[in-house]
DNA sequence: TTCTTAATAATTGTCGACAATTTATCTAGA
DNA sequence: TCTAGATAAATTGTCGACAATTATTAAGAA
């Protein structure tokens, strides 16, 4: 009498390593596991409570994730963050979601579309019963951008940006609290955005995340500049 | 059968599993192991003569560069190459390395610019021999574009096109032999390139590059196009 | 025949042990 | 006291064995 095991899905019928890789993904962001430190496998594996294997597997992904970096026969370390890859990123994000913002405009759905300006208007509520700050610079901000990756229908935009890029994105402002400080222009260029995808005008609406994009760089070179300034 | 091959030592100190992702990721590049065919552990780890450790470590890595899809219990297959997926990364290149373009417009050096230049020159002389079709079409053409990637100085866009979209891109040059059919104009369109980066034209290198590869995708769409009203 | 179902085979997932290499520690000599 | 070398400890790399799951085959009933 075989029963069927429909029970016990407690943590779906993904793999150790599986599950173990997105703890470790998870902690990296948060900054749980600090960036620079190293990553020890016995530790780690008593830790999580698994053996080495699927542990070491997990690794290999973090690496390719580019969330850590190895050495062979030495170790693998937390990567580092820094201002210049900050800006780095920032330019990357720049050329690509300017480029899913004008494939947005191009396929997004009117459904598609409506649900985007509902999340908006969400966050302006939420954000000024909390004077715009916390919600909206956290994760709030990042969904907006989110949907109109996911709205560009292009798959491997997509892959990039969601399977790599926003991991970084959110570590940075986990780790700096790198809020944008300018959230009012912020919710004015969102809404123009949708209205450039609204109208299907391609060309406005790249231009428009570009810029937007762009002055959330502008922003934040600044403050590099005046950090400095401060104290040489 | 003790099909020893694959021995050849290489003197570096590498780790096992490190030299046998590259050389799958080669052989997947390459098509010697078929698009959407099964990767069976065993069978792979004999053909490499290790075990199926570093083979799983390796295999981990490759689904992190996304040139293999694995599904949990069940295995792990090469990805097939379909039309939609090259004309995503068509767009996916169209802003990556118009950003590129116009950041190495600000940031090679006159060195590498004539370097560039050179480089070029050789090319062209190249396919003049064998008539503009072998040399240029397969890695002459992707020299080019690595060169520029560098050349913007940004780390994190060079990780993301040379350290993943660039193996997809030669996937499907060697498989669908892929060449542009269009290698004059090809050709005159890198030298202008050039010229925008060596007069620090930011605005017009990207243009151009943008332009460059715009003009490849639509030629792929064009013979899309054709080939399904040959056959239906 | 065709579908269901039990038994079997093959493949993937996990573990612990051992080897190779690096890092840390300690002693000897100047 | 400091450096150099040797020794010891810790960490990473590799392997083979076993467990868990899925795929395949065979047999039987509608």
């Amino acid at each position: 009498m075989s029963d069927v095991q429909y029970v016990y899905d407690e943590g779906e019928s993904r793999t150790l390593a599986d599950r173990v890789f997105e703890q470790i993904q998870t902690a990296i962001v948060k900054g749980d596991i600090a960036p620079g430190s190293k990553i020890t496998e016995p530790d780690l594996a008593k830790k999580y409570g698994i053996s080495r294997g699927p542990l070491r597997e997990a690794i290999r992904r973090l690496e390719g994730r580019r969330l850590i970096k190895r050495v062979a026969h030495v170790g693998a370390r937390v990567v580092s963050l820094s201002f210049e890859e900050l800006l780095d990123i920032y330019y990357v994000r720049e050329a690509m979601e300017g480029m899913a913002c004008r494939l947005a405009a191009r396929n997004m759905t009117i459904e598609e579309i409506a649900s985007l300006r509902e999340l908006l208007a969400r966050h302006e509520q939420a954000s000024e019963l909390k004077e715009g700050v916390a919600y909206y610079q956290k994760e709030g901000d990042l969904d907006f951008h989110f949907r109109i990756v996911l709205g560009s229908k292009n798959e491997k935009l997509t892959e990039l940006l969601c399977g790599e890029l926003y991991h970084l994105v959110r570590m940075y402002r986990y780790q700096f609290s790198a809020s944008s400080s300018r959230p009012k222009r912020a919710f004015a260029e969102h809404h123009r955005i949708v209205d450039a995808i609204e109208q299907r005008d391609e060309e406005l609406a790249e231009m428009l995340m570009r810029r937007h994009i762009s002055a959330s760089r502008k922003n934040v070179e600044q403050r590099l500049l005046e950090s400095k300034a401060e104290q040489p």
